[in-house]
DNA sequence: GTTTTGGTTGTAAGCGTTTACAATACCGAA
DNA sequence: TTCGGTATTGTAAACGCTTACAACCAAAAC
């Protein structure tokens, strides 16, 4: 990158004009201002003790006079190092997501490092262009959402030596590079929650599991728990409307598909009393679909989300929902690429999921 | 910026190897593999009717044969274009901010520009140190929020001729790159309703006003309808605590801060029975602070929030709240990016807020 | 007084692209 | 056949900054 148009205006007498845009000041005015040559210039800015005291100075206010901006383009050119670090996630509009890039953008900032953001819409193919994208654009570090990807995201990465780290998803045997927790063992605590209140018809009203691993293990979480308890066959296809998957509905993350999910799981022959859901939309969908049709939460069904939003606590009954540190999480993530671009080899990092028990889950009813 | 280490690998017979990173690939190694001169492989990726189509086949294949990305750092330096914009947002972790970076970055990704992101935490001082970096980072054009900004501010855009635009408020008359709608109408005519509902004891818990226009622009225009109706005198300090502005308490945006503020307005000698929050936030807090008390909303307090997020219409009892159309919102302020940058001047634009009714407001108690 | 050493500063060579400008090739017209 | 004109292509000069290397200077060491 570069500055448009700038500004040197009345260099001679180097007041404080307020002309309009002019040439761009660059490392070879200030060196003129300040009498001294552009190494010395670029050295004062970056090794301040390697120039006099006197000198730097002279710089210094030269350079404030000026007001001087190092163009980051050309600095990248040499030294190769844009200052710049890539995330994408799968949307920005999510509480998790936002909440994640925030930690990320405050850790970065206090590196010194900028942050290019994209949002691939839970699309596989079009995280790998945007992966190209910011490779091209200079990124020194991507932050990605989940351990799946596609092949080329791998060699992308490795072809240019650009560190990484998998966000969302602890599986360092998969993906070693990775910051996050076990969303198939979070689903299975989850589920085995409603188990021991009783129930036995558990449902799960999943996020699409096509390009979203969290997706797909959450599932397998529950599937896992009850396998354990006997209440499915242990090789129950977990795709979703497959014949023998009838526990399982997929939806769009969206409070609308997730309400029209929950119809179809609730006219089911055999009707659950509890529902395990894929994130907190698809619960606030269930439970708005639910006290739709005058079914009482929890009294006749149980529902527990994932990702315990802010407004999980504020709903009416308060959501059972698992809680996920993502400022933590973000944060780590950070780390990990801050320790990696200086050198170093960063392990894997696990973070502590928790089910937060509230209203919206009670004991299977008697009948 | 530029590529890290990257690959060259195996020039002479071009194979797909898998080996680790090696040498960048640059135009010179694309046009040596085609037979051809740099400017001519520059040609046919900027300019592709300006080459027979044979040696373009030729570039083309060479490229994609050596996985050619090209140096964006390189062709910002010398075009000075460095196809990226800048966002600096007061927090991410706000749906209304997500909602509107989201809606930026879809628009600006299909115009082929990145999006570098920041959060300045409402602090001005903050912002501009930001666009400072950004400025250095060569971003072509800044999405700010609000506008009311650092005098320095408007200098170094001016300096360094970058558009920009100031979304979330529409104030032509103050700043005509804006992109918003009009906050001290909004809060008036939310003010409106509620006295037309017959409440004249009205108080309001606003957001941090210093440094936060909006904030301040929501607070004006709640004063202006409470003086219109002759419930305050209309020189009255709208500063929070201020003697004379009883009907006002600050907040910072949390939910817990809210009820605090809640709490010492439903204390005063002479309770409020209805209460115009400065965002949805606040309006939770204040929620949850009256049902701690067992005050009945609406039967005994009416609550108004702004910006109407997802949880308005799932709290209980719904919240009423005052609609911003942030992606509509966002997306303008992109496009009018996108045409300062095409060498346009666009207009300020306006987009519509609405009063949405819920069930958290309701006529004033007889008592 | 001369040499060494170490600290400062200047010189200049790139970093990978774009793009004026020059050079060349090809076309049809005269 | 020759000439002007029009496509194509190549040559080389930036773009603004970092940094190896050389040059220099003063103080310390001999």
């Amino acid at each position: 990158m570069s500055n448009r148009a700038a500004k040197v205006g009345t260099i001679a007498t180097g007041g404080t004009t307020t002309s309009g845009p002019t040439r761009t000041v660059t490392l070879h005015d200030v060196a003129r201002a300040a009498g001294v040559s552009t190494a010395t210039v670029s050295r004062a800015f970056n090794r301040p003790d390697a120039v006099r005291e006197t000198l730097r100075q002279r710089v210094q206010s030269a350079a404030a006079e000026l007001r001087y901006i190092p163009n980051d383009a050309a600095r990248a050119l040499v030294s190769n190092r844009s200052r710049v670090i890539g995330a994408i996630v799968p949307t920005i509009d999510n509480a998790i997501f936002a909440q994640g890039i925030a930690a990320i953008q405050a850790r970065l900032e206090r590196a010194g490092y900028g942050l290019l953001l994209a949002a691939c819409d839970y699309d596989l193919d079009r995280e790998l262009a945007q992966a190209r994208t910011m490779v091209g654009r200079g990124v020194e570090a991507l932050v990605l959402v989940g351990a799946a990807h596609r092949p080329g995201m791998r060699e992308l990465l490795h072809r240019h030596a650009i560190p990484y780290v998998c966000q969302g998803a602890f599986a360092p045997a998969q993906e070693p590079a990775c910051v996050g927790f076990d969303n198939r063992r979070a689903a299975y605590v989850a589920t085995r929650y409603l188990l021991l209140l009783g129930h036995r018809r558990i449902g799960m009203i999943a996020g699409v599991q096509r390009d979203n691993d969290r997706a797909a293990a959450r599932v397998a979480g529950v599937h896992d728990a009850l396998v354990e308890a006997g209440l499915t066959g242990a090789a129950a296809d977990t795709t979703a409307g497959s014949s023998t998957a009838r526990w399982l509905a997929e939806s769009s993350y969206s409070f609308d598909a997730a309400r029209i999910a929950t119809r179809h799981m609730l006219d089911a022959e055999v009707p659950v009393t509890a529902l395990v859901c894929g994130n907190d939309i698809l619960a606030f969908g269930a439970l708005r679909e639910c006290q739709a049709r005058g079914i009482d939460v929890p009294g006749q069904v149980s529902i527990v989300g994932f990702d315990d939003l802010a407004l999980a606590r504020l709903a009416t009954p308060a959501l059972t929902s698992v809680r996920i540190p993502t400022a933590q999480m973000g944060e780590a993530a950070a780390d990990f690429l801050l320790a990696s671009l200086a050198g170093g080899t960063p392990q894997a990092v696990e973070v502590p999921f928790k089910l937060v028990l509230r209203a919206s889950t009670g004991p299977v009813p008697a009948s």
